[in-house]
DNA sequence: CCTTTTGAACTGACTGGTCAGTGCAAAACC
DNA sequence: GGTTTTGCACTGACCAGTCAGTTCAAAAGG
């Protein structure tokens, strides 16, 4: 017997198949019209499974929605991270570290829109049954922003004056609000061209005359 | 909304008086759990008026949800283009015009925490039935930041280079996750010292060394 | 008296979750 | 090799509960 399951990971398993697209038609979804309006049955529908595919694979809407959470930040700190330490090693420049994590976030949200979307309109909400993990998550990618600011003010790159929490909260929301406008409002903008833009108003070329 | 009364338009009439105090229910109802999870019992009980009132006063849970947007962001514009008319009279430089809206964002945030949320919640989501309210009220606000920027910009005060739609989404992202952060995470902090903390980012005193 | 509010009962549609049963490919057996 | 068994992955009808919205007679309110 022990027929299918996925060994160390990420295998061509069945069941994974059918959690990616289970994930892929919750993601959008529930972006669209928020979890609690998002039926399991439209859900199984979109994926091509039957409802209770859905139980099968995960315990219950709730769960289903957590690890989708997780499985996305864990996509997009990793992406971040990476993007980090390759201009650690080329560069050095902690600036141009922060630079590069815009464009990964941008990257990132180009590629998913809804999920971003639905991070956001989840991320403050209180009295839900995913709060924790939410917080933990969002930890996990901010802290990623606020390492390299430490790092640029101990390099004395950066001001000292800033406040690193507050700082990594203001960049992080800065590319979160023009990314979604962006894909909401101008889609057919590039990617390098809001880079651009972020990358200025970040480098302070914004007040004071060039 | 969340705390006093500031009706905006109306004297102590009543059915005025009901209204608001559905808003108030509503919005914070809303903002911890979302518009579909929230029902209308929940809002007529936390309102204190039997659910019958609530159908008198609006048409459906969905109008009373859009006229709730309305009147918020109603609050905050006017808000916002009070502080740039202000700073204008007074200084007539335009970047202290954004950090008064800057100051003027974090206390509509601080006074109205809930509404923010749920503001950020829908305001990306896409195929709703208040979707069109959300377009049209979101532009009213943002318009206020970039008629600011696009007087900088021919006052010469700030680079002709940058892409007001944008940088206007920048800032207004800068803020709002700032705040909320601060407001979910770090309630105890002042808002001048978020402020000043948001000022420094925006006058580009972060990197460069003083 | 005319407007507003009350409060409880009712409906009809919808939803999360369940469960007995099916299909099928690898494993075990002869 | 051919047959039988095993159990994973999946199915979809079904259930018990929930909710938006309606109705209405009666009570405040002003």
């Amino acid at each position: 017997m022990e027929s299918s399951n996925a060994p160390g990971g990420a295998g061509g398993g069945r069941r994974e198949a059918t959690r990616q697209k289970l994930y892929e038609a919750a993601v959008t979804l529930i972006a669209e019209q928020g979890f609690s309006a998002t039926t399991v049955d439209e859900i199984a529908e979109r994926a091509g499974v039957a409802k209770g595919t859905v139980y099968y694979n995960f315990a219950s809407k709730s769960v289903l929605f957590e690890e989708l959470l997780r499985h996305g930040v864990g996509l997009l700190t990793a992406s971040l991270r990476e993007a980090a330490e390759r201009t650690a090693e080329e560069s050095g420049s902690k600036v141009d570290a922060l630079d590069a994590m815009i464009r990964a976030g941008l990257v990132f949200i180009d590629r998913y829109p809804s999920f971003t979307q639905l991070y956001v309109a989840e991320l403050w909400r209180t009295n839900r049954a995913w709060q924790s993990t939410l917080m933990v998550v969002r930890q996990e990618a901010v802290a990623v922003v606020e390492d390299v600011l430490r790092a640029g003010v101990e390099a004395d790159e950066l001001s000292d004056e800033i406040d690193v929490g507050l700082t990594a909260s203001a960049l992080v929301g800065m590319v979160l609000v023009a990314a979604l406008d962006w894909k909401a409002f101008q889609p057919e903008r590039s990617l390098d061209d809001v880079h651009a833009a972020l990358s200025r108003l970040l480098q302070g070329r914004v007040s004071g005359h060039r």
